[in-house]
DNA sequence: GTCGTTGCAAAGCGTTTGCAGCCTA
DNA sequence: TAGGCTGCAAACGCTTTGCAACGAC
């Protein structure tokens, strides 16, 4: 992360801009719209770079493309919507996650993922 | 899922003693060990009829391989060990999973995930 | 004997890497 | 102008699939 591109700016933007955890597929498809596309090698490398930096982090959805979104953010949990596959930002947490952790092991971090429908795709449902 | 074959009998052993959700490598590791190697599409072929017919279900560890464990066990969650890299049922969960969900969306399922280091190697490491 | 199942190898697909050329500082 | 960064294409690792041979029923 030594110098700033013209790629890096545009990744940066666009991720600050999204308001919900992006996919590298979902990154490289929004470079195109703003027709300024770029090589999707560039986009791995510079999640890892931004990762690195601290800049961002990684959101692992189990059976899904990880996402990243902006690493200064509270503390918080994510929704997957199973129909659009989009990721959402949930507020909060739950306490008692000690209670769930077995006799003798140790806990470092913890997730929680939703999964069902977004309110875009309920409504369009109906 | 027509025809009991040696390699299906064998799959299901090892799914029924392992007591933690295996991943397709384990799986393959494990026949290995019992001196009856099998292709790993076959493992691939099996977990995923297995599936089907409800005789396992899938467990995604968010950054890892998926891993299957028997579908006839409680409502459970799991503990992912990242040195080991093993994966333990925790038994229970927690309520007001509902206060998390997004106004407007709703939530189907949920998943609680609690990575860090398992007994053995929290002794390990002493 | 039939045809569902297996094993191999090839193909897919998302991600990473090597390398020549580009462009930031 | 140096060397970090990019884009392409090849390589990678895990998973799926095509196809001939096998074996459960």
């Amino acid at each position: 992360m030594q110098r700033m591109t013209r790629q890096r700016l545009l990744i940066m933007r666009i991720i600050e801009d999204a308001g919900r955890p992006l996919s590298t597929a979902e990154i490289l498809a929004l470079t195109k719209r703003r027709r300024a596309g770029l090589g999707i090698a560039t986009v791995y490398r510079t999640v890892k770079a931004l990762g690195e930096a601290d800049w961002l982090q990684s959101v692992d959805m189990p059976g899904s493309q990880v996402r990243y979104e902006k690493s200064d953010k509270a503390h918080h949990h994510h929704f997957h919507c199973r129909k659009c596959d989009r990721v959402f930002e949930m507020h909060g947490c739950l306490g008692e996650l000690h209670r769930l952790t077995p006799r003798g092991f140790s806990m470092e971090r913890h997730e929680i993922i939703i999964t069902g429908l977004c309110a875009t795709c309920l409504d369009r449902r109906a």
